[in-house]
DNA sequence: ACTTGTATTAAACAATTGTTTGAAATTATA
DNA sequence: TATAATTTCAAACAATTGTTTAATACAAGT
């Protein structure tokens, strides 16, 4: 019998997971899609992962992993660097990262659903894959906030960060109809995350210098 | 026989559609658990609304009817005003709209819902309930712009003010884990608004003082 | 070669779901 | 009131889906 792929079976079907969960969600991806995919018998998945969610946590898991290799962010770890150069490099990291279209999109994509639509898988990814991420942001933009010191701002403005980069992701649909020529290619993606940059660094110093009154 | 309610069937099931929809997305839905919690047949949405996706298209429909009879945008549509008053009311109006937990906030989840996750439905809401938004957000900012009439530069505004406040919507889990007492009460929620306008119009005004090269 | 443990498969199962049906109940109409 | 139209209902239907089963194929170890 002619196998069409040389990678063990397991693996088969944890990559094609990764690939319709991200583009159906949990409920909407039948075992069934994913089996035929991989071409892989529709029971292979109860057999290797006990369930479909069962296959779902682990998809999850592997995409953690699978792009914490492939994404590293040795630069932006680099404490040396100013905080606004650093603060760029996150942005530009970020951004590009949520709208690859290719393999990391996908990523992306499984933990803006999970974060929009929440099964009880929340919990371990903000734990692996989020909360890593707000810390080494909150450290970058703590020098740029100066002497203030109340954590509810420095909280909103990490909110304000996260939701102009996340907007491109999870509102795409709206920019896809509205303003394409935003997102028309890398060239673009890149000044759109400059953009942010300038725009949350602005903000950032400004805030910094003539904080308003406390909440 | 008892009447557990007075309101006409095609009403109560709407109602009620939005309530569920909002809360588990088209595909997560039932009309079981929609015509159970109408006290209705489950033979009435096919009867009154053709099929499951009628129904939602209907509700959709309804849910903003509702939302602009409920929700007037009276004073934002005061162009008297100072932009920068206008501009805090609008973020101060739509983050509420946004975060309310009772029936608006079904109208808001329900668009989010077909944003992050299209369906046929979305070209109709793009059309009858975003790109009015979007364009009266436009024209607000248009001033505080100043002199910059390059259109990108002002969408990635638009973006700007637009992620900060969904935000608060699609990342809701991650704030209610990390950071709930940003969103703790009504007063938490107005202190959220005002830093999103504050952190807004000082990065507009100044991005309108010194533009950096065009894109 | 034989045995044992693992993989793979087609088929069936049980539950869920959107939809249809045809009769009964209700309301409107003449 | 009698007739017609509409609404409501329980039941059934057909399709889909996650999961299980039991037989078969394969591989490894002795």
């Amino acid at each position: 019998m002619l196998k069409t792929n040389i990678e063990p079976v397991i693996d088969r079907i944890l990559h094609v997971a990764i690939e319709v969960f991200a583009e159906y969600g949990f409920r909407d991806t039948t075992v069934r899609e994913i089996c035929n995919r991989a071409n892989v018998n529709v029971a292979s998945v109860n057999y290797y992962f006990r369930s479909k969610e069962g296959l779902y946590t682990q998809a999850l898991a592997f995409a953690f992993h699978e792009a914490n290799q492939l994404y590293p962010q040795d630069s932006i770890l680099n404490k040396t660097l100013a905080p606004e150069k650093r603060l760029s490099l996150f942005i530009d990291n970020f951004l590009h990262k949520l709208m690859d279209d290719s393999h990391l999109g996908l990523h992306s994509k499984l933990i803006t659903r999970e974060i929009a639509d929440p099964t009880n898988a929340l919990n371990g990814i903000i734990a692996t894959a989020i909360a890593p991420q707000i810390a080494l942001l909150k450290e970058i933009i703590q020098p740029l906030l100066g002497t203030i010191t109340d954590e509810t701002i420095a909280h909103r403005c990490l909110l304000s960060i996260l939701g102009q980069c996340l907007m491109f992701k999870h509102s795409r649909s709206i920019i896809d109809h509205l303003y394409p020529e935003l997102i028309a290619d890398d060239l673009a993606i890149k000044n759109c995350a400059e953009h942010i940059t300038q725009f949350s660094i602005i903000a950032l110093t400004q805030i910094a210098h003539q904080p308003k009154k406390t909440s």
